[in-house]
DNA sequence: CCCATATAGTACGATATTGCACTAAAGAGG
DNA sequence: CCTCTTTAGTGCAATATCGTACTATATGGG
């Protein structure tokens, strides 16, 4: 029978409200002290996305105001992690340089969630894992899209 | 193929992470000003579990710590949605009760959440999101234990 | 019963998040 | 060019989160 009631959402919203914060808490034990999930996410951001991006296009993507944004880029600056410079391009903007801390930092902390994921993959099936990711991928980008 | 990389993991979460923050954004513009998904969160505990817990097992059922909880309870003690009174079974601590404006405010947050909800049923399939529900459960209790 | 230890709650300080207001620079229209 | 509007960044204040330390009460071994 197909389901029709909409508290589904509240149900998996719940379910993903409780992941997302055990699985931060998993994060941020692999994080040296005074760092937390945001300043991760943003050393990944830009290996992934490539560096020399603006705090604006940040505070954009991880859709944080960009006060925000200023202050965890000034906890990674302070640890030498990222570099700021000035975009020779636009005056009023600057651009996000990782520096070589910042890579390794990035890499070793990967390293030691891979170790942790590993583990988890002895008690759960990474095929039925991995079958929700299509569907959750989905439902972000829909999400995504509704917040106009 | 059976797909073994402990990475899934790593991605599962990240679409968890965005999917939790667009999710609470929602709830939060439904909330009176000064509310925020904490202390919803523990207005439908309250509903749920039944009222007359103790702050310290809603602090364990939410994982936070206890100094979080006794600054949510304040907040909503000030605006009079729960009402804290001593346990008369034990001098250390006490009970939580709703009052009917908690339990009005719960209601009233759920019912506007449904009407959002229902907008996105139109533009997302119920069964597909249903399907995942036990998956993220079955994952949900296998982190909590794994925190130890 | 007494005392050592454990537990519930809170005060306080450090850091995080975010809205508002401001500055400096860029862009758009004339 | 000159002005009006927009945009990027930051300072500041209000509130949130959380670790440490403290108080009061409970509990358990003698």
């Amino acid at each position: 029978m197909p389901d029709t009631n909409p508290a589904v959402f509240f149900e998996i919203f719940t379910e993903i409200g409780i992941i997302e914060q055990l699985s931060r808490a998993s994060l941020e034990a692999r994080l040296p002290d005074g760092l937390i999930a945001p300043h991760f996410a943003v050393l990944n951001h830009l290996v992934r996305v490539h560096d020399g991006r603006a705090p604006i296009e940040m505070a954009r993507a991880f859709q944080v105001p960009k006060t925000s944004m200023t202050h965890t880029l000034k906890g990674l600056e302070k640890r030498g992690l990222v570099e700021m410079r000035p975009n020779a391009e636009d005056g009023r903007s600057k651009r996000v340089w990782l520096t070589e801390a910042g890579r390794a930092l990035r890499a070793q902390t990967i390293a030691a969630l891979g170790a942790d994921f590993a583990k988890m993959t002895a008690e759960f099936d990474l095929d039925r894992l991995a079958s929700i990711r299509p569907i959750l991928r989905d439902l972000r980008i829909m999400m995504d899209a509704a917040r106009n």
